[in-house]
DNA sequence: CAGAAAGTATACCCATGGCTATTTTTAGGT
DNA sequence: ACCTAAAAATAGCCATGGGTATACTTTCTG
């Protein structure tokens, strides 16, 4: 079959591997950034709420804070609700900080705000920092 | 404190679950995607040579290639290569021509090659018809 | 053409992240 | 204060997508 390799195959897996990483800390992200945002709008963040927002049933949000306290992202007490740590909050912000900057980019290259959106949600765990960087500085040059 | 809800809490959710679903069509996605690569580039796809571009063991691969089958993505007979369905074949296509796009824009916006291939792994899944279509546009347009 | 090597499948295990049903706790109302 | 309603926790289920270890084919080689 000959030589080929355009790309190396444990560089192409490399590319995998680290799609699969990104996703494993995706959801976590999505809490935290969730009870950032329900602790500023309302006060306090309640596994309740944090379920509605979430999209899923109330006892698959419970589970979600006991990793995210076991990650050392949040703190709760038992039927109170759930706050979030300094290493929570500093992810929190920066979750935020990132959304906005893809939303706004791909509004830049022409999506239509509301299809923007839908796709950060899904997009932004995939930016890395160079590319969010890039990001900025394009949005910043126009 | 005040009012506040910019977004209804049920649309919000919407996003997430969206999300969701795109991330379970996304290992197909990579699977269809590579196995086609491997039949243009070695005239077959072994299920040795998946898992090493996946970056997975070898079983696991083998599972993947049973939820192919079962989507009616892709044909196997044991111990024989794995080969696509048309709509496997389709479906390749499509990935392999969002995939270009996606890091095209990328590049465009500033994103150094390298990274853009990184990055646009994981984004592609998310990238939906109507964003595909404006980065598209804008690489025209420039 | 037999035996070794390589490739593949199978059997099992694990964590994640959903779910429903149920119990427990907290909070509210009379 | 009690009793009820609402909120949260717990228990137990499922599919997915990873992993090892092992068994089974197929292929290659002496």
């Amino acid at each position: 079959m000959t030589d080929i390799p355009p790309t190396p195959p444990e560089d192409q897996a490399d590319r995998f591997t680290r799609a699969r990483e990104v996703q494993a800390v995706a959801l976590l992200e999505d809490y935290v950034e969730m009870i950032g945002d329900l602790i500023v709008e309302m006060g306090e963040a309640r596994v309740a709420d944090l379920a509605a927002r979430m999209g899923v049933a109330q006892p698959t949000a419970t589970k979600a804070i006991a990793r995210l306290k076991r990650e050392g992202l949040a703190t709760a007490r038992p039927y109170r609700g759930v706050f979030l740590t300094e290493a929570g909050a500093a992810l929190a912000e920066r979750v935020r900080a990132r959304h906005r900057v893809v939303v706004e980019l791909l509004i830049a290259v022409g999506v239509p705000e509301k299809v923007a959106e839908l796709d950060a949600e899904g997009i932004e765990h995939h930016v890395s920092d160079e590319t969010l960087a890039a990001f900025e500085a394009f949005l910043k040059s126009r």
